[in-house]
DNA sequence: CCTATTTGTGTAATTTGTACACAATCTATC
DNA sequence: GATAGATTGTGTACAAATTACACAAATAGG
C-alpha cells in the first residue's frame, strides 16, 4: 500500500477512469443467455457492449454495479458477484479506463429489460450466438464470465438463481446441462439434488407431455451461503 | 459500458485513485508466512501494511504489481494471480481509493526481501501470527487471500510454486497440511501424486532422522495450466 | 385399451476414498 | 555390529461414491 503522502500528489489527470461492466445472465426458452446494449456513439458506435459506467467517488462498487445495471437496462435486485478487474492500458482508445466485471443472474421470468436514455438497444442473445466483435475487450469479459459462472455452477446453488421461485426436476436438470453442455443422467442428478435437501416439494404438477413433473422451491435457509453441494467429481484434466 | 462521450466529461478530480496491493506467501520453516512492510507515515504509520501502490497511468494491473512488489521489497519473478478488487469508499481516510488485491507465491530458498526507501521495515509473519490490527482493510484482504489460495490448492498445483525446485514427497506433504491446516494420510497422499504424474524423481535422496526421502521436481510440461489434479472430494457444507 | 412420452426409482458394477498395517532404510546408542 | 527409534515408502481390506442402465409410474392421444 501506499506508504508515503507524496504518493498523493499526482496530479488527478494522471488518475486513471474506473468503470465497471456487468455480464448479466438469464435462461431463455432453455438457453442461457446475455444482455447486451448497442453503443450510440464512438468508440465502437453501433457496436454491442456490456451493460456498465463509471463509479462514483463515494460509491461502493457493487453498488456502482447495481446502479448501472438498473439505469441502462432497468434490471435491479439480481445476484450480483464480482468477477475479475480488466485493466490492459489499450483497452478504451480514448484514455486509462480500469473496469471491474461483475457478473449478475436474473431470473427470466421476473424482469423484462427496457432501454434507457442512455442505451439505443438493450437485447438478450444466446451467449452461442453472440454478435461479434463487442465493443472493447467485452468479448474475452465475457468467455471469462461464462467461464466462471459454468466452473461455480458445480459447487455453489448459483443454478437456482436463474430459475423461477418454483420450478421442476427435469427443468432444474436442463439447467445445468445447457450451461455445463453436456448430458446428465436423470437418476444420478435426482438423486444427489434429493441428498443435498436443497429442495422442498410444492405439492403440484406440470404438464410435460408424459408423466407430470412435481413443482419443487428452494428451501430458504439454502438459498445463501456459497457452497452448497457439489454435482459430482471434478474432472480430472479439465483445462487442457 | 460507457457508451456515451459525456461520460468522459467527468473531472479528473473526481476520479478515484487506483493501486495494487500484493499478499506474497511463502513457507518457512513449514509454516505459511506473508510478507508486510510498516508504514512510516501517517495514515496508519507504524502500523503493518501489504506491499503495493499506485497504478501508472499506462502500465497494465499486473506489471504495477510486480513493480511495486520489486521496488518495496526486491522480490521479482514471482507467481502472481489477481485476487479481487477492494473498493469500499472508505477504506482510504485520505481520499477515495480502489484497490486491486494481488497474491504471489515466493519459494522461500530463492530471494529474501530488503526494505527500500519507501519502506522502513520489510518482514516475512506467520499468518497464524500476523501483528494486528493491519493498516486500512488489510486485514480484509490477507484473509480474502489466504481462503483463496486454501481453496486452490485442492485442484491446483499452486503449492509447487512455493516449493524449492527441488523437494521429497513428506515436503510436499507438509506443504499441502500447513496451508490445508490439517492432517493427510500419507499413503494416499502419495498415491495421488504419482497417479497425477507430476514429478519426476531427481535420483537422489535427503536425509531426514530416519529413512532418507526420495528428490522429485516438478515436470516442465505441468509447471504451466491452472488445473492438474484434486487432492481430494469437496467437502459438503465446507463454507458453513 | 394400447402406445408413446416423460417423470421418477432402484440397483449392480465399477471406481474412488479411507484407514491402517507393514516393509524398507537410515541414525544413534550401547 | 546388533538393536531400537524414526521416518519413508508400499500394500490392502473396507467403505463410500460414481456410473450406467433397467424398470416402474403417470399422463396424452388415438
Amino acid at each position: 500500500m501506499q506508504n508515503t503522502d507524496t504518493a498523493f500528489e499526482i496530479p488527478a489527470s494522471q488518475r486513471p477512469a474506473v468503470t465497471v461492466d456487468i455480464v448479466v445472465f438469464t435462461l431463455q426458452e432453455r438457453e442461457l443467455h446475455s444482455l447486451l446494449i448497442k453503443r450510440s456513439y464512438p468508440p465502437f458506435q453501433e457496436r454491442w457492449a456490456l451493460p456498465g459506467g463509471f463509479v462514483k467517488l463515494d460509491e461502493p462498487l457493487d453498488q456502482a454495479a447495481r446502479r448501472e445495471l438498473e439505469e441502462e437496462t432497468g434490471l435491479h435486485d439480481v445476484y450480483l458477484e464480482q468477477l475479475y478487474t480488466f485493466g490492459e492500458p489499450s483497452r478504451d482508445p480514448r484514455t486509462r479506463v480500469i473496469s471491474v466485471a461483475y457478473f449478475a443472474l436474473v431470473r427470466a421470468d421476473q424482469q423484462t429489460p427496457h432501454t434507457s436514455n442512455e442505451s439505443s438497444e438493450v437485447r438478450w442473445f444466446p451467449v452461442r450466438e453472440l454478435p461479434q466483435p463487442l465493443a472493447f475487450d467485452h468479448d474475452q469479459i465475457l468467455r471469462f464470465a461464462v467461464d466462471r459462472l459454468r466452473s461455480k455452477l458445480e459447487y455453489t446453488t448459483l443454478a437456482f438463481q436463474l430459475l423461477p421461485q418454483v420450478f421442476t426436476l427435469p427443468e432444474l436438470k436442463q439447467t445445468y446441462e445447457q450451461i455445463l453442455g453436456e448430458q446428465l443422467d436423470r437418476g444420478n442428478f435426482y438423486r444427489k439434488i434429493k441428498e443435498a435437501a436443497l429442495l422442498e416439494p410444492v405439492g403440484q404438477v406440470r404438464e410435460s407431455g408424459g408423466r407430470p413433473a412435481a413443482l419443487y422451491r428452494f428451501r430458504a435457509e439454502r438459498r445463501e451461503g456459497d457452497f452448497v453441494f457439489r454435482w459430482r467429481e471434478a474432472r480430472i484434466e479439465r483445462d487442457r
